[in-house]
DNA sequence: TGTACATCAGTGAACGCGCGTTCACTGATGTAC
DNA sequence: TGTACATCAGTGAACGCGCGTTCACTGATGTAC
């Protein structure tokens, strides 16, 4: 069945990838060793060469998530100097991770995932602060360069970017990826930048500590 | 093993709201027949004189979710008259809803839930576009009596207030609740007033009542 | 350069488990006379 | 008010299916001499 003997390491990786793929377009559930198997050409025992058991997989899938992730920020980092262009830079690179699939949500709320396994959900918390403390970042040094009003809660405007971004895959993901997200990001963005940006009339209101 | 013969039309009600609770606490996966029938006081095939398949279970569980939602509205409407305080009523009710469990990203997300019934995520998609039209129209009301600033897309508003709420329930799902999502709300929404409220008449102190 | 041996990726049959579902049954409840 | 019968909620045993995992095996590849 298997076209030739490679390499573990280039298994591991192989079978990762072909993983991460199988939940970004079909779910966790169709995510068997079998199906596993069949797609990359190996017979189902011959997973357990490579890994120790379905959970080893499923960590190696939320790895490679993690990683994109933060490639991503480093990406549009290294694209724009200006932290709104930076920040702009991730949100776009994010919604194009969306539509490559629904990997993401489909990992994070999948009970499969989950199920017996309070370890994962403190993994998956922690790249979650991770990621946010990253916009937090760029949100600050908006701040000081006077791009974002300074009374905004940095945190908060971090929340509210994911806040962009999650509804719009939830449409995506419903629609069939008939909803238009790129459009949707461009527009919540404009309004985004606008609503955090120094207003020129001279403020009264403060009601933020 | 069961208490006593309840007419089918009282153990619908029941198994449709315990099998609810299960997903809302613990997760589709952990929905099974068997579950579900213990915790009711019913052998697993005594479930099947009051619905037909399991698909049938979920179909009843989404049904109380969107009456729920629904409902969420009328409530907030019936408490205020003014738009902006009623859309602020629906996001606390939203709030006080994943509270109670996860119901909602369990359900929609799941894969046992959509995994070969595209019909299904027409469904929920109906049910996220009805929700948001309503909101949609709330967000319009205040515009025209000029609370919030006319030149905002209501759509793009009322996904915003999604991006509010969903986040956060994300994070009080990773941290098994420890989240506050009730604070964060507040903040978010003082917020994102703050931001869509008109700005070209000086501002009078107006935050919070 | 050739030989012998160890390593290790890939195979196929078999297992055990959980789960949704079926079915013939029992016995309580409601109803017609 | 009592009797006979139909209805229907609840039972328990059994099924078939999908799936993760194990295990003894094969045969190619790399390595030591």
């Amino acid at each position: 069945m298997a076209d030739e003997k490679l390499d573990t390491k280039i298994r591991r990786e192989q079978i990762a990838e072909t993983a991460m793929q199988i939940v970004a377009s079909q779910g966790i559930k169709r995510l068997s060793i079998a199906a596993l198997a069949r797609r990359i050409g190996l017979v189902p025992s011959g997973i357990y060469r490579h890994f120790r058991s379905k959970d080893e997989i499923l960590d190696a899938i939320l790895d490679r998530i993690e990683q994109r992730l933060l490639a991503n920020v480093e990406a549009a980092r290294a694209e724009a100097a200006d932290p709104l262009e930076i920040l702009h830079g991730v949100l776009i690179r994010h919604v194009r991770f969306i539509r490559e699939g629904r990997a993401i949500p489909r990992i994070i709320f999948s009970d499969d995932f989950h199920d017996g396994r309070p370890d994962r959900r403190k993994r998956v918390l922690k790249m979650f602060r991770q990621y946010q403390a990253k916009l937090v970042e760029l949100i600050r040094q908006a701040q000081q360069q006077g791009k974002i009003r300074a009374e905004i809660d940095p945190e908060i405007a971090a929340l509210m970017i994911f806040g962009i971004v999650v509804p719009a895959g939830i449409l995506w993901h419903l629609t069939d990826g008939g909803f238009d997200v790129t459009r949707h990001a461009k527009r919540a963005w404009t309004l985004f930048r606008e609503m955090v940006q120094p207003r020129e009339t001279p403020q009264i209101n403060n009601c933020e500590q």
